[in-house]
RNA sequence: GGUGGGGUGGCAGAGUGGUCGAAUGCGCCGGUCUUGAAAACCGGUAACGGUUUAAUAUCGUUCGGGGGUUCGAAUCCCCCCCCCACCGCCA
């Protein structure tokens, strides 16, 4: 959510910002409503202030009053109950006009805040200017150096497979099927569309990248590991900021209404347990900055993206990914620092399992909601890519992580702040919304695809890259 | 699911119709004392929103959430949520 106050003061701003993104919101009529709720508001406020003075004055004498008419005789009753009548009129007459305000305050301010949920944060100046994927730039490209070892060492993205290897390389599909590492047709049965099982060492695999992940966030870079529930309150998606622009890609539990009166959705990514932990939290500043890491299953309807990668272990339904957020003070220096930090830990990772990567920064018109600046991670992977005549994918980088950074907007709408001075969190000093930040660290399957595709071997097998193997009891190959 | 007890400021905890944004203690901030620190003592210490200022001032809202009664609600009534204890059921 961004700053109201801001937009009243600044509105091109996020006019200009709202249109780089490449959406639509109707910032003049947000206006619009907000200076009519406030000539209300203070409308409502000044009587308000006036019957309180006036109750101050009047209520020892109804006090009094009422009293007096307990103890009177039953002819006094009467002219004192006329009395005190004529006391209440007037602080009456100010309640009904006080309440008649408040239904025009109630017709306005629930279209306000729904647009005011839907502006979105400007993107950065150094972001660049784009309508979509398209124009998104690419930063630097990394490939695994030369090694006198098994697997893709030496491997050059802008030569063929065969030319840096050797030998035709199989699709993650075909080795998938070959090896015995996945079964679609059981998932499908079970699960419809999207769906799949992965069997024996596939499962094998993926838990170990997992845990390698997960290990090298904890164990290695100091980030706290925490689970998360998957199953949140509609609160939760909208303080996060996936909600409402988003709410077509979740999976909504209508049934979770019938006690608790709230319905329930389904998270696509641990971001949204991760960041809402602290929801409606004031942190002590010597809290942070907060580092989190948590591994969750991850559900996504993937709405709109029908007959768009329906084969194999790319775009589907439920996966599992270790996500990374740091939540810091509001600060872009730090900001910015934090933001290159992690995306620097994805990039050790990536190298640790000699896959080659680029960065690329996202433009304007890539951009979600919620993210000023967004670095999207993507590996090679050779079985995508056009086919050529012969049946030979040309291979292509593929999304695998996002780093995105949000300045306050996400914990603006979480109403996560922390305190500036003073020591304690009792003690004085300004709140102010925290930062926050996020990036993948690994999602399995999907980085499966080029784990496999990258390290097969010509003769089918597939070499269990060395960073992987104390979690697959030391096994070296998938044969 | 049943029964009973609760939800008050950063924390603990008083408060059952007006003098309550709320006692008291802890914590925190500032000061006195001290070579320095501790102790002691003195003072201060909620969030959010509106109007306004150079700093400021001022008004309003908020005692789990919503609705109601009343001239007036932390306090009374109704609905909901959450927590604790015990019982039942069950991963």
């Amino acid at each position: 959510m961004i700053d109201l106050r801001d937009l009243r003061e600044n509105p091109d701003k996020y006019r200009r910002g709202t249109e780089l993104k490449g959406m639509r919101v109707d910032i003049d009529r947000l206006l619009a409503l907000d200076s009519q709720r406030r000539a209300l508001q203070s409308e409502q406020e000044n009587l308000r202030a006036r019957q309180r003075t006036i109750e101050k004055d009047l209520g020892p004498q109804i006090g009094k009053l009422a009293g007096a008419i307990k103890k009177a005789s039953p002819d006094e009753k009467a002219a004192l109950e006329r009395e005190l009548d004529g006391l209440k009129a007037k602080p009456a007459a100010l309640k009904d006009q006080i309440q008649a305000i408040e239904p025009q305050i109630a017709a306005i301010e629930p279209e306000l805040n729904s647009i005011l949920l839907s502006v979105p944060l400007p993107p950065d100046a150094d972001v660049p200017v784009g309508k979509g994927s398209d124009d998104n730039v690419e930063i630097r490209r990394w490939h695994p150096p030369a090694k006198a070892e098994e697997g893709p060492w030496g491997f050059d993205t802008n030569k063929s497979y065969e030319a840096n290897r050797g030998f035709r390389p199989k699709t993650h599909l075909e080795l998938v099927r070959d090896l015995g590492l996945a079964d679609f047709e059981r998932g499908v049965k079970m699960a419809g569309a999207r769906s799949y099982v992965l069997t024996g060492d596939g499962f094998l695999l993926h838990n170990a990248v997992l845990r390698y992940a997960f290990d090298f966030m904890t164990l290695s870079n100091g980030f706290k590991a925490m689970s998360v529930p998957v199953l949140v309150k509609e609160e939760c998606m909208v303080g996060t900021g996936f909600f409402p622009a988003g709410r077509e890609q979740a999976y909504h539990i209508e049934e979770s209404k019938r006690g608790g009166g709230y319905d329930q959705f389904l998270t696509g990514t641990g971001e949204v347990g991760l960041m809402g932990i602290h929801q409606d939290e004031i942190l002590d500043a010597s809290q942070l900055p907060i580092r989190y890491t948590t591994v969750s299953t991850c559900f996504r309807r993937e709405a709109g993206a029908a007959g768009k990668d329906t084969a194999g272990l790319y775009r589907i339904h439920q996966f599992d990914k270790v996500e990374q957020v740091v939540i810091c003070k509001a600060d872009e220096a730090e900001s910015r620092a934090w933001h290159t930090k992690m995306i620097g830990y994805v990039e050790s990772l990536l190298q640790g399992l000699a896959l080659p990567y680029r960065l690329l920064q996202c433009c304007t018109g890539d951009l979600g909601v919620k993210n000023a600046d967004m670095i999207d991670v993507e590996s090679w992977m050779p079985g995508r890519g056009e086919v050529s005549k012969d049946g030979v994918p040309s291979g292509a980088f593929g999304e695998t992580h996002s780093a995105s950074r949000l300045y306050d907007y996400q914990c603006r709408r979480l109403n996560m702040r922390y305190r500036a001075g003073g020591g304690g969190a009792g003690g004085k000093g300004a709140t102010t919304f925290c930062h926050s930040l996020n990036n993948t660290v690994a999602a399995s399957p999907r980085l499966l695809i080029p784990i496999l595709e990258m390290w097969q071997n010509a003769d089918g097998t597939v070499t269990v890259p060395p960073v992987l193997r104390p979690y697959m009891g030391g096994k070296s190959r998938i044969v």
